[in-house]
DNA sequence: GTCTATAGAATGATAGAC
DNA sequence: GTCTATCATTCTATAGAC
């Protein structure tokens, strides 16, 4: 009950400030609880981030979905799916935390590449060739991490503010592309 | 001289380990100076952070060129200067100072918009309709983004090690969709 | 211009009473 | 399980001697 009040908060801090950014204390705070119920529950503040680093069950079974949508529409999908994911409260506080932790996190850093090749792409059969299908999944991670830092994180205009739909006319035809167009492998 | 020697260590402190996680004494030690020094030559750790924002000439003036590439090649020019700036180490500094610290730090967050909308769009001539050149510039910014970051930063493989010859022909094609293509707009 | 010294606050983490 | 008290360190920033 307290460890999950503790978490939910360290959640909410980390993905708002970051790893750097965030105390025990304001976590503490933030949880009604007194500091050193969260060394109590949790060892260091480095084992609660590694608690945080959890993806929701829902993150990951969208994405799932995504992948065994229709033959020609799955760039339209992926895109959906990543909207959505930004949109749903616990999805999007992994997602940042994890987006603004991994370049001076190690551990995390290693989350991050496991979302990418496991969980975003464990799905997916982009083609015979092993070393083709982790280069296009790579093309596709770049263009939907920066979709979610432009539209979600930094919120640049008008990209932050647009429609649904409008992204997925823009942004679909790429990721198609990315999974199943031709790539002018050398 | 010295205020440079500080400069110096701060660009490489900031991008290496974000705002938060740079120290003044950091600085001071990796400038070889004492600490109250960097405090009189910049007043705070907010103002050093304002100095170090100034984007490096060559970096404009790459863009400034991509800009101005024959049509139908601008795509595939705007990838090649991203990766050049990234391999430039000045260049590539600032890009991380502003990547990492953007979402914490507002003052940083609107040099990154001002950067997208000023400078990697200025010299665009997308459309004449502003909104839409305005959304063009958007997609094309959350591309490029996301692969300096996937690439140069978080270092996901295989888009880490991949020659830039490959990179250009995966996402070439998307700018050049983004900067002059149907995006079908409602 | 340069350094010593330090204020004043916050930090991660622990020991130990209840 | 919960909290008080605290250690040891680090931090930003300043005052003031030389």
């Amino acid at each position: 009950m307290l460890a999950e009040r503790i978490l939910a908060a360290a959640r909410a801090e980390f993905s708002s400030s970051g790893y750097q950014g965030t105390s025990v204390r304001a976590i503490a705070r933030q949880a009604g609880v007194d500091p050193a119920l969260v060394y109590h529950y949790y060892r260091s503040k480095d084992e609660l981030l590694h608690a945080c680093l959890q993806a929701p069950p829902a993150m990951l079974e969208r994405i799932v979905a995504a992948w065994s949508s229709p033959r020609g529409e799955t760039g339209e999908a992926l895109v959906r799916v990543t909207m959505a994911n930004w949109s749903d409260p616990e999805a999007s506080a992994l997602l940042r935390t994890v987006l603004l932790t991994a370049a001076h996190h190690p551990e995390t850093l290693e989350r991050l590449r496991d979302l990418i090749t496991r969980q975003l792409m464990g799905p997916a059969r982009l083609s015979d060739d092993g070393a083709e299908s982790r280069a296009r999944a790579s093309f596709i991670a770049s263009q939907l991490l920066g979709l979610g830092l432009t539209r979600y994180v930094w919120r640049i205009e008008p990209i932050a503010s647009m429609p649904d739909d409008e992204v997925v006319a823009a942004i679909g035809p790429t990721i198609q592309r990315y999974v199943d167009g031709d790539l002018a492998f050398a």
